[in-house]
DNA sequence: CGATGTATTGACATTGATCAATTGGGGTGG
DNA sequence: CCACCCCAATTGATCAATGTCAATACATCG
């Protein structure tokens, strides 16, 4: 398992694109920076690439920073003492990853890219700089720890007693909604993940996550071919999910 | 729906004592508060009483403070569009309510006591002063905040595809470790929710859990009347649960 | 003491898990 | 470039766990 390879120059114009849409830019771009600021900016965040098999960091890893997946997508999973999994999350680009370090000083689960994945680095120690500076940083800081329950709350909601198919329509409707909040085409969504851990995601047997699919398909809601979906008639999608979800994550 | 009373006096030695026990202490009892302090302390946190029935907030209600449980029990719990409801987590004596509401300055979930309780309420305005006096204090915030994830994660990791008798054995095995951080008999627990909430917390059907619950006593792992339980076999419960969860909620 | 709601227990149905076999891709080496 | 291999995904057949429906027992409260 060799280290990530640090980047060593990168374009700043492109960084400050891609920061814009990031979920928690008000940390690395407080209103009063600008310019030249960009520059102390790119000594704060470092940014780094991962592969799939790579950890970002595991369980029980001593908390030093927070993660902004930049490029590609990261999954978070806790493992039981029995050996079992659980994936908690799988972040999109934009998505934070790491608060639940916060607490005991170390991370309660694993981060691990699903894909070769552009990982943005918010070396905590700096962050409380920051925020020591910018009283309101504070504040920021606060809400966007909240605003992470509204993810962990939507997958309980989703794993709550449903049928199988609600579970996986909810869970795509959610991948699209995020999609779109990235300013992204909202009907061709990528499944990252292999069927496993989207089966394990949505406490599902992979064989029903492969037959729901194709029932998804013949119904004629989406189209897919591996890991490429399409989402043909998003009305039939919402009403089968049961129109249940508060899609309300990462408000801007 | 009466709004709820106010406690016009009370007992500040009792509500010392009752606070070193609080998951969040740290906010109340900064270790620089001491004698005439707790008199400006009685001034921050109001102490209410809520009956059954009576929301101590709403899903959508502006976010003014948070909540600590003094005595009794609260759920939390989230509606669906069409109705739905899920529970999200049952609230003990210590443990904190509302910190969704930081994130978009309205509440995510609705909180209700189970039973007739007593809840301590701390005005977030006033805990941002504080905080602003006393810089430590903000880590301390943000280091609470993420311990709430625990309990999500914790949650996730209960429903996530086990059989339905290791649900309700961690559940049992949660609230048995809960109370014992709270210096209480840990083999007897009170079930204050109905079998309705219990088995919607934990995806399940109610007569499953009846059942279950019947089995688990069948087996001789408990014994129960009514909504009192008593642990009898506690290895054989961790047995059956899959010694799978990592307990490690509200570590002092 | 009866009424109402909650919990339990039973019979049955159904979803989704499990087991097993097959297909299909992507990568590797000849 | 093709052939083979390996892993992932699909599909099929079966079964078990748990949900659903229905009836009863139990408590609590007026």
């Amino acid at each position: 398992m060799n280290q990530p390879h640090r980047k060593p120059d990168f374009d700043i114009q492109q960084l400050r694109l891609s920061c814009r849409e990031c979920s928690v830019h008000e940390l690395c771009l407080p209103s009063s920076l600008r310019g030249d600021d960009l520059i102390r900016l790119s000594d704060l965040v470092g940014h780094s690439s991962y592969d799939p098999g790579q950890h970002i960091f595991n369980t029980g890893d001593v908390f030093q920073a927070l993660y902004v997946v930049q490029s590609g997508s990261v999954k978070t999973s806790v493992t039981t003492r029995d050996g079992g999994l659980q994936i908690l999350h799988f972040h999109l680009p934009g998505e934070l990853i790491g608060l639940d370090g916060l607490a005991e000083h170390h991370h309660q689960c694993t981060a691990e890219p699903l894909e070769p994945s552009q990982v943005c680095r918010l070396p905590y120690r700096k962050i409380e700089q920051l925020a020591n500076d910018i009283p309101a940083l504070q504040k920021q800081l606060l809400r966007i720890v909240s605003r992470e329950f509204f993810l962990d709350h939507q997958h309980i909601l989703m794993m709550g007693g449903r049928p199988a198919i609600q579970r996986l329509a909810l869970f795509i409707q959610t991948l699209s909604h995020r999609k779109r909040l990235l300013h992204e085409d909202h009907r061709n969504l990528t499944l990252s993940m292999s069927r496993v851990e989207l089966a394990n995601y949505l406490a599902l047997a992979t064989e029903t996550v492969s037959r729901l699919l194709a029932r998804l398909q013949r119904l004629g809601v989406l189209r897919l071919e591996r890991h490429n979906l399409e989402i043909v008639d998003m009305e039939r999608l919402v009403e089968i999910s049961g129109d249940d979800l508060e899609l309300v994550p990462y408000p801007h």
